[in-house]
DNA sequence: GTCCGATCATTCGTGTACGAATAATCCGCC
DNA sequence: GGCGGATTATTCGTACACGAATGATCGGAC
C-alpha cells in the first residue's frame, strides 16, 4: 500500500496558503470525531437492547419523568420535533413506549415507557454505565472530572 | 406556560431506581449537544458560503491537498466511503471541485477544487476561523488549551 | 363569546451517517 | 498468466437532524 504518496499527492496549496487553519485541530472536526467514537462504542456496547443512543436517551428519560408530550420529551433530550416523532414511533413499534390521549389537551398524547420497556431500560442501565466509562477511557480520573465539566460549558453555553 | 408540572409531571421510577445515572451527565449527550451547538453556530457563520461542516472539511482538504481519490478524501475527513459519495456530489454540482480520471488505476477519479472552489474556501477561511473562536467562546485561554488537548485524545482514541 | 398568537404533532425536503451488498479493477503470489 | 484477496465507487436501507410549512387545538385579551 504505496505508503505516504498515497495520502498526500500533489500539493497545490501548501498548508501556508491557509493560514495555519488545520482542520484536524478546529473543535468541530474534533466534537465530530469524538461523538463518531462514543457512538461506535454505544452501538457495540448496547448489544441485545439494540437500540440507538437516541432512543435510549428517549426511553431513560421516559422511564425517569413517567410520562411526557411528545414535543416535551425532544426537548428534554435536545431532539427536534421532527426527530423524535422519528424516534418514539419506532419505539412505539418495538413496544417499548405506548401513547395516551392527554385528558385535557386534545392536541397532546402522551408517552410512557411500557412494562417491557422499563425492564428493558433497567436490564441495559449497567451497559450503559460501561459505555459512558468505555468513551471516557482515555482520560485518567482527575482528566474527566476537568474534561466533563468544560464539555458541560460547551454543550450548554 | 405552566413552569414545573410541564416538564416534570407523574414521576412513576424515581432517579434512585436509576442508580443516579443521570442523561444530562453522560459523555455521549454532552458531546451530541456540544456537536449540535457547534453545527448551529457553523450554519450562522458560513453565510452566504452556504456550505455544511462537512462540505467545508472535504473542500478545505481537497484545497491543502491538490487532490485525493474519494474513499482517500473520505479517510482525510472521516467520512465513509457512502457519506463522502453524498458530499462529493454536491460539490461536483456546485462547480466547487472537478474530477479527473487517474492515469494508472481505472477504478479511481481523482478529485480537486476548481479555482472557484479554491476561491470560495480563500474568501470563507476568516469565517471558519470566527465559527471555531465562537464555539470555544465559553472557555478562556487556559481552558481552550486543555479542553483541545482532551479533546483530542477523546476523539483519535 | 370571539379572535389571535402560541403550541402540538405531522409531513416534506435536504443532508449527514453507516452497515451491507455489488461490480469493476488492481495486485501479489504461485 | 491466471487466481484470490484487496480496493474503488456506487447503491440500498435505516436512522438521525433540522428548517419550513401545515392543520388542529388551546388560551388569553378584548
Amino acid at each position: 500500500m504505496a505508503p505516504d504518496l498515497a495520502e498526500r499527492e500533489t500539493t497545490t496549496e501548501d498548508e501556508t496558503a491557509l493560514g495555519g487553519y488545520a482542520l484536524a485541530r478546529q473543535v468541530g472536526h474534533l466534537l465530530r470525531r469524538a461523538h463518531q467514537r462514543h457512538v461506535a462504542i454505544f452501538q457495540e456496547g448496547i448489544g441485545a437492547a439494540a437500540l440507538t443512543p437516541m432512543q435510549w436517551a428517549a426511553l431513560v428519560t421516559l422511564v425517569r419523568d413517567g410520562q411526557a408530550s411528545q414535543n416535551q420529551l425532544g426537548r428534554l433530550t435536545a431532539m427536534d420535533p421532527a426527530t423524535i416523532q422519528g424516534v418514539a414511533r419506532r419505539l412505539l413499534a418495538r413496544g417499548l413506549i405506548a401513547r395516551a390521549p392527554h385528558p385535557a389537551d386534545r392536541r397532546i398524547s402522551l408517552l410512557a415507557a411500557t412494562p417491557a420497556g422499563v425492564a428493558l431500560v433497567k436490564a441495559t442501565l449497567p451497559a450503559a454505565v460501561a459505555i459512558s466509562e468505555a468513551t471516557l477511557a482515555p482520560l485518567n480520573a482527575d482528566e474527566r472530572r476537568t474534561f466533563l465539566q468544560l464539555l458541560q460549558r460547551m454543550a450548554f453555553a
